[in-house]
DNA sequence: ACCGTGGTTAGCTTTC
DNA sequence: GAAAGCTAACCACGGT
């Protein structure tokens, strides 16, 4: 690992939204990795309400909302098991040289 | 509830896909509700994909993932922190009739 | 609560494994708890290290360990999937009163 | 490796219990290394369950099992210190011919 | 309002 | 040493 970078930073409270000029080019591009994420996260809890507000809808005209999940989950893991066997079947293959 | 839409059939295998006739109206309900959540799920997992690659990519450069994610708490903290006590703000200002 | 067991005191290292007078049934109890866990971690911890082993004797006879993992994963959520349908019917009989 | 084991095939649903003839002696090896792993794991399932069963039960009688959960960790790490200093010991006197 | 359950995430272990 | 699978802790939701 480049010694450039260990100094990564735990700041205190106030700074943290700051790069700090002694940190250098590090610090810039730390601070542009966790913005990155930060903004990635939001995205994903917006949609984690969305769902969450689907459900709501759905109940409001009658389902159930365990039901309903049972079945996601259910599908999914059709899914999977199709992906899973999918996976398999490469193995066979590059295992019998047909890859 | 309204038992009208109690039977969300679990299917065999194949036919989970297809809205069944006999289900009439509610089963194609049923089926929109579960496949806008499950797009919406599809996107949240990719967004996770997403935030994984990033932690790579500063992983790659030399950055401590770990450390990042106890940034990235940090500051989800603070900005919880900060959303509370504005919260606590309007209340007073508005008990203070200054809303 | 009762309070006689509020005071579950993470022990500075030595004292630890002896149970205190001053924590009186208490302590007792709780040591009796702790140790019955310890004892079934044990036992799990050892489970894993044979299932490691025989993965080890059926790698030695030629078996490749990742497509036996794939197949046990793939058994094992079929038998997850049955499991969950029978949910989903559990649910659907008491939604209809015929639980 | 050995190609005579590879062929460890992925059947469709139902047929999995059966060792099939064609598959020959392997796969009926290879179906007892399985059996043998999911016997293994079944039971650490089971362990897991009991684990949590007497979380459960402490829990009813008025300890915390975050608490609980924390004092076993601390222990566990007591031993494997103090069986790393064993290890370091037996290292030493071997060393010194003291084996 | 609380408890129990299910889902998510982080850390650890193991494998290649 | 990197990547993946497993496990365990945490958190949030729904039901009672």
């Amino acid at each position: 690992m480049s010694e450039a970078n260990v100094a990564a930073f735990p700041n205190g409270e106030e700074k943290i939204d700051e790069t700090q000029d002694v940190e250098g080019v590090a610090g810039k591009r730390l601070k542009s990795f966790i913005e990155r994420i930060e903004r990635l996260e939001e995205e994903k809890t917006a949609l984690a309400e969305d769902i969450k507000e689907v459900y709501g809808e759905a109940k409001a005209v009658g389902f159930d909302s365990k039901t309903m999940r049972t079945i996601v989950r259910l599908r999914k893991m059709d899914l999977e098991k199709r992906r899973e066997a999918d996976d398999l079947l490469e193995i066979y293959k590059s295992a019998l040289g047909m890859a």
